[in-house]
DNA sequence: AGGAGTTTGTGAACGGGAGAACAAACTGAG
DNA sequence: CTCAGTTTGTTCTCCCGTTCACAAACTCCT
């Protein structure tokens, strides 16, 4: 039962069942109060989103934010902060609609239609990514693979055909794709960028370990897995009594 | 003279050519007042760390904090902050040694010897990672790629033979690995991440898109590639102005 | 209906990090 | 030696995010 939506049910119709003054379904939106959402919540909803897609599978049809919290692996009035920045979606005394909310939070991030979504770079990290079936199922298609090697051209990878990377700006072009993923080296990976922007692409997901500088109006996000490992192997040093300044092993 | 390599330059030889008041003698180091280096900064040495590498790859001797604060893509007010946390390694008026300061840094991570890791899960995201020449050069070694389908042993991925899930406390024990990363389904990981810490592990890097929940003195870090797309794609719906609550028109 | 119990939403205190600004320290020329 | 120029290390202020704590709002039982 996963489009049982309560009371009422549209996505646009929005409910307001309580009465509060706060922000209701007006059209207005410029200086509303609850609208500027810290990029700290936001970073949080999809864990958030994740969180109800499971209690939803296991047939859970409410819940406190303290369970949903426990969930999430978050403090539970750092939920019920992030949350009363996208409206008063919970009720006193009893908590939230566990469909109602993922729903509220899904059109909030933007998934309620698909992301069309370009990978650059199918090598090894490439191949991972097309046959990643999570990208499918929380919002985003991948639409094409593109490689400058010859050498990967009409591959099938994950039932698409590896193309030519000069096929970018046709593909973003015809399919209003504004998502890039970077996974080639770090030396191509400035250089895809800059093609990626200039064929109109507005947000990139680098891989590549690479600082990209890209102009105003263009987000980027990196994962960078050696960071992720050095922060780690900071902090096991610490535990370990391995000191830095320890090191006089001779 | 720009070049002037500070005292010696063995990994092992640790350098000390400051006269700091450190508790070189002393591994035990309880309550060191100035060592207490802010999350936020351990975050950004990695990237120092690679910025310093790829200028002495390019021969670069000699950099200020602004250049460096430029490769590293951060504030330069920042990145001396940053560096004040670890000790005084620069010379005002002159800037930093970067191989010096590269050596420094990379003690503080803890990379000045190479850190055993395992994988678990040799899928499609497994193969990738185990196949990454990243790993070796940034001070990481798999030692172990371990999975529990059958069918996958003693295929060989990067010249590794994929052996059995079970092995692990084996190898742990006998390697004394202490970080351990999951590739495994999201189903699997808590199993995964429960016996890793049964076995020892202390340290674990989650690709899985679950909340892992860890002993005290457990570090877990996660990459989730459909959170950093689904925060772009809230960023992409604001650009566009394509705002959630729009079709509230009544 | 009323009161006890539960849970949300938010005001307020608190802590940490970012950035601006500046004194201290070094170099090099005269 | 002195002075001008350069760059670090640090202090100070502001802002964002986290957490506590509690009134408001709801349910349920008597
Ligand atoms: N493999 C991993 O697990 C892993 C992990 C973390 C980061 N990374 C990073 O991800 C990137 C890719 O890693 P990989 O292991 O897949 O490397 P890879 O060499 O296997 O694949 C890179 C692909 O990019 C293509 N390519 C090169 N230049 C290009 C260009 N200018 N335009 C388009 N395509 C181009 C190559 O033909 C190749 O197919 C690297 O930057 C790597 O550091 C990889
Ligand atoms: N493929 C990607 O690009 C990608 C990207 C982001 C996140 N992820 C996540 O990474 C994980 C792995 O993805 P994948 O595409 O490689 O999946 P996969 O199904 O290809 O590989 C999973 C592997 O884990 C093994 N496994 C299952 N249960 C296990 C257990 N209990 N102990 C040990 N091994 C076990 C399986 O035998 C299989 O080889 C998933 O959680 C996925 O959501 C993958």
């Amino acid at each position: 039962m996963t489009s049982r939506t309560p009371a009422g049910e549209t996505p646009t119709g929005v409910v307001r069942a309580d009465g509060l003054r706060s922000p209701v379904g007006h059209a207005d939106v410029p200086a509303r109060p609850g609208r500027e959402i810290p990029e700290a919540t936001v970073a949080r909803l999809p864990v958030y989103l994740r969180a109800l897609t499971a209690l939803v599978d296991g047939g859970t049809a409410t819940c406190s934010s303290e369970e949903l919290a426990g969930a999430a692996g978050v403090n539970s009035a750092k939920l019920r902060k992030d949350l009363s920045y996208l409206g008063s979606y919970g009720t006193r005394g009893v908590g939230y609609d566990v469909d109602y909310l993922r729903y509220q939070i899904a059109r909030e991030i933007g998934l309620t239609h698909d992301w069309p979504v370009v990978i650059v770079g199918i090598g090894n990290l490439g191949h991972a990514l097309a046959n990643y079936s999570g990208f499918r199922s929380r919002g985003f298609r991948v639409v094409a693979l593109l490689d400058a090697a010859t050498t990967r051209h009409e591959e099938l990878v994950a039932g698409l055909e590896v193309r030519p990377f000069d096929e970018l700006e046709d593909i973003v072009g015809t399919q209003s794709v504004a998502i890039g993923v970077i996974a080639t080296p770090a030396v191509a990976a400035q250089d895809v960028a800059d093609r990626m922007v200039a064929a109109g692409i507005t947000s990139i997901l680098n891989f590549a370990p690479t600082v990209l500088s890209v102009p105003d109006g263009v987000d980027v996000r990196k994962v960078d897995l050696s960071i992720e490992l050095q922060i780690l192997a900071y902090h096991e040093q610490r535990k370990t009594g391995q000191l830095p300044t320890e090191g006089a092993s001779a």
